[in-house]
DNA sequence: CTGAAAGCGCTAACAC
DNA sequence: GTGTTAGCGCTTTCAG
């Protein structure tokens, strides 16, 4: 019933390892007898078997990418799908299959990926995620297997592969913009500083406030779970500091459009009154009202890169470690004004 | 280096086939070597290899998805992580993996779910688009593969399991919400007729019509794709009909979003001049201005049960097939109104 | 209750 | 250029 590599062997006159070669396209055959087998697999409907392809020579042509699926970076962001539809790109073109592993909890996460390193269920892991003192990518880096993140490493930088923005960089400059426009209360919402990203971003953000001479004030820091809870209350107290902030710098335009909702509910204007800057620029953002001036991280190019140089360690594993920065662009919309209180 | 079985067998004192049934918890073997070979397990780090025991047991403890990443299902749509998440949950708690395959054309979508069978790479498929005349369940179906889908399938529908909500009746649900607030100038925009979902809920809103003696207007066809390409031209020629339309009923909250934000350059005003409804219910409907009345179309839930029914026929393949229907709500919001030329 | 041994379908030396 | 053969690591009869 099911066509082995034997059976086209015999069909073809041949021996199994010869149609082996040919399966794989090795150059010590004649053209002449790779016809003839390729002919007899298709006549017989021969398709390899994967399970047996990859005991034998210990590769699985599948990638595992790694997708936390909890409650911080919520699903039903379109980050993930896009970073996701940049992996799968780069993978399909190098022949490679795309192993997902969604784990809600950190030591889910670790059982997974270690469960699918040692079994051997994939050739090298896709990090979507870098998190502070993370279990998962030690896990990876001691057991040397091949793996990339998309963000940068919280440790051993130099000595991992990664794909990212120059988010301190970028979050300078969006700051920066906000300050151009007078303003100097600038409020920070950001997700869990656990995460790295969070880290660099609010780095970008002080270092442009230091180099205007502006004091950092804590109470411009916002987190952005406290949003998603109960985005009225936190929004409420923000606002209701004895200063106020008169410009916002948001790590998500999903957060973004809701803040400006809560806002709009207190009768606060946007931009009016307080202006807001974001990132991801999803394609909504250009119809939001008012459009969000947001930067463009490129996240599909984030994924492509990223399966691109795992491929690459895969298919040569003494590959020195790189850091890949993919450009970003801040794309300016209307959600940002002059500060009013200038003057004041 | 890598342990195997023979390892732990050699250093707990039992042959290789004992320790092959401990890892399968087999009946068979006393409480007492099940104990000690676990220890020797743990102590020497074993893990089995998932390739070795796919081929030995024919069976791969992985699902495939089928996700198709066209322009058609805009990528950046929250219904692809959704889904997903409700089918790495269920999956996940049945030990079974995910496999993802995303092609961007027909061909290679059933390039890949061929090579997936063939090659066995998966227990079984969940396909998560169902298109008319679909060559892909066709072979799915001749192959007598494990395989459910999310959506309705266009033929055999008696003879495939899937899930789906009740998209003619719910869509004559909403439709007749805006024929009781006095619309009956409905335009109904649309994805392509390629697809079975797109079918039904026009089925629906002709339906809803058709009960209120309202006549079919195919001038109110408006597809999904035109907007995408060019909104701001196939809104405009929308809204310059003779009778312009009062009453939308659009398939995605993303697509009401962007209809919204044209209308308003138009200085058409939502929901007083129009009113529009929508299906998907994302997060965001709630924050946008103004928020939509939407159908909560419970996609996790979607894609929970297609893994569900998937894996209990995997491990019974004799169950007859069956139809899951995931119930919806109307989550109204405020972008309808009462029909102001209603007296007209 | 446990062991021995024969594969699962393929690849990769090693021959010739 | 092609064939022979010995596994890859596991499961599963069949014995005992």
């Amino acid at each position: 019933m099911i066509v082995t590599i034997k059976d086209v062997a015999k069909e073809a006159n041949v021996a199994p390892s010869t149609v082996s070669r040919v399966i794989s396209n090795s150059p010590r055959i004649s053209e002449k007898t790779k016809k003839r087998v390729r002919e007899v697999m298709e006549q017989l409907g021969y398709h390899p078997n994967f399970q047996a392809r990859s005991l034998a020579a210990k590769s699985t042509q599948a990638i595992g990418v790694i997708m936390p699926n909890s409650a911080y970076h919520a699903f039903q962001n379109p980050f993930f799908p896009e970073v996701l539809r940049g992996i799968s790109t780069n993978a399909h073109t190098n022949k490679y299959g795309i192993y997902l592993s969604t784990g809600s909890t950190e030591d889910e996460i670790f059982e997974e990926v270690t469960s699918m390193v040692q079994g051997r269920r994939v050739d090298g892991i896709v990090l979507l995620y870098s998190r502070v003192n993370d279990k998962t990518m030690k896990f990876l880096q001691e057991a040397d297997f091949p793996f990339t993140v998309v963000g940068r490493p919280d440790e051993n930088e130099e000595r991992v592969t990664y794909v990212d923005n120059d988010n301190i960089f970028i979050t300078k400059q969006i700051t920066n913009y906000l300050i151009k426009l007078g303003h100097t209360n600038i409020a920070f919402v950001g997700g869990s500083l656990d995460f790295v990203v969070t880290i660099d971003r609010l780095n970008g953000y002080k270092l442009a406030l230091s180099e205007a001479g502006i004091p950092f004030n804590d109470e411009y820091l916002v987190n952005e779970e406290l949003i998603k809870e109960n985005g009225k209350k936190a929004i409420t107290s923000l606002m209701n500091l004895q200063s106020p902030p008169t410009g916002l710098v948001t790590q998500d335009d999903l957060i973004a459009y809701e803040i400006i909702s809560h806002l709009e509910n207190m009768k606060i204007r946007v931009p009016d009154d307080v202006s807001i800057v974001s990132f991801n620029n999803l394609l909504l953002s250009e119809h939001s009202k008012p459009s969000i001036t947001s930067v463009d991280i490129a996240i599909y190019q984030l994924g492509y890169e990223a399966a691109k140089c795992l491929i690459e360690i895969i298919k040569n594993p003494d590959l020195l470690p790189r850091r890949i920065t993919i450009p970003t662009k801040i794309i300016e919309r209307k959600s940002c004004a002059n500060n009013k209180n200038i003057s004041m």
